[in-house]
DNA sequence: GCATATACTGTCCAAATGGACAGTATTACC
DNA sequence: GGTAATACTGTCCATTTGGACAGTATATGC
């Protein structure tokens, strides 16, 4: 009963595609035309069993108002804006956007989890974190507030610069290491602030 | 002349708005009604302006049918699906959507082009690309078409599997190099083919 | 057998909608 | 001073559009 029926499945699909190229949202009597109906009913039809099974929504009266409701997807699909510091000034707060240099739009699947108010990217500069594989012009998204566990990659604030280091504990206390042996320093963790744990990394090499 | 006046940008952002926001184009009374406007003229009058402009674009005689035309924003942030291959089989050909593992949506802005129809992903699997900081795990962008450059990283079919491999030129003749101490062969570069050119790198670190 | 869902054709209508036209006022530019 | 673009109000109208209703046919489940 829930499922779709063959045909709804593919006035559903229709439906996604036309909005996913950008076209304005098909009317009823376009989708009738589009499979050939004769009459403008059965499209209507269909649309109220897919508004029913949930599928879809309706802004009644409306013209070219179908929503598709398959969040999942949806959501899925759409890039969310994080935004994208150079360096994170010392105050690390609320307006973050605003003092962000630039937003990018990251998808979940390209980073592996749904960003939240508490996502933001660097942009990396020096080599002080290549033993991680992480390389000057990356970017790396990252999570503030969570606990960093040994061996991950945190961003710090050190001399009013955030600074990517690794996080490791060595006879039970926890230091922060640079993962370059131009640098081999050790830092108390508590020392410092940390401000957020590597997540993921995105890398654009050159044309 | 081309720049928009503050009532347009202002027109322009508030179907931007509504449209980001899941709901359906609004009409012309829509925008005159949001805006204030006695006359929904008013607002037909701005939207032919951006029409003009070339900010918007309009089905005529189609009802909710404005797109706006600033596909620089537009698609920047919009999600493109890419195909992602565990390994390219060796007739890279016609349907790689549906020969594809999965597809990943990226935006033009995390993988710093454009994506078109030879535009693939690969997860990356072994180490033989470490010391060009591509790690096991890792998703590769690729563009399938143009000539590599010396130096840059290309995926080639070898014994049926793809392999990522690090172009170069010496003597004048074009090799492909594995970039591990632990497999230093070099690789005449006509003997295989060359599927891609690596663009970006996206990779998801432990939570 | 009967209710229900699916899958249509066909018709009528009121509301929503875009387009055209007439008119006013302001500002900028030549 | 004149032309053009902007920024509106107000009105009329043909078309588009969604909604409701009547009717046919088939398959499914109780």
């Amino acid at each position: 009963m829930r499922s779709l029926t063959d045909q709804q499945q593919a006035i559903r699909d229709f439906i996604e595609r036309e909005v996913a190229a950008g076209r304005p949202c098909p009317s009823q009597r376009e989708i009738a035309g589009h499979f050939g109906f004769a009459s403008k009913t059965a499209a209507a039809c269909h649309v109220r069993a897919l508004v029913k099974k949930g599928v879809l929504a309706v802004d009644a009266g409306k013209a070219r108002s179908l929503q598709l409701m398959s969040l999942a997807r949806a959501n899925r699909r759409a890039a969310v804006e994080i935004p994208l510091f150079g360096s994170i000034p010392a105050g690390f707060g609320r307006d973050r956007e605003e003092e962000a240099d630039e937003c990018i739009p990251v998808t979940i699947d390209s980073i592996g989890f749904k960003p939240t108010r508490n996502t933001f990217a660097l942009r990396v500069s020096g080599d002080s974190m290549m033993g991680k594989h992480i390389l000057d012009g990356d970017i790396v998204v990252l999570e503030h507030g969570p606990e960093p566990r040994p061996g991950q990659v945190v961003a710090a604030l050190i001399d009013r610069k955030s600074t990517l280091k690794t996080f490791v504990v060595k006879n039970g206390k926890p230091f922060l290491k640079a993962e370059n042996p131009k640098y081999p320093d050790l830092i108390p963790s508590d020392e410092l602030m940390i401000q957020g744990v590597v997540r993921a990394v995105l890398r654009r090499l050159e044309k």
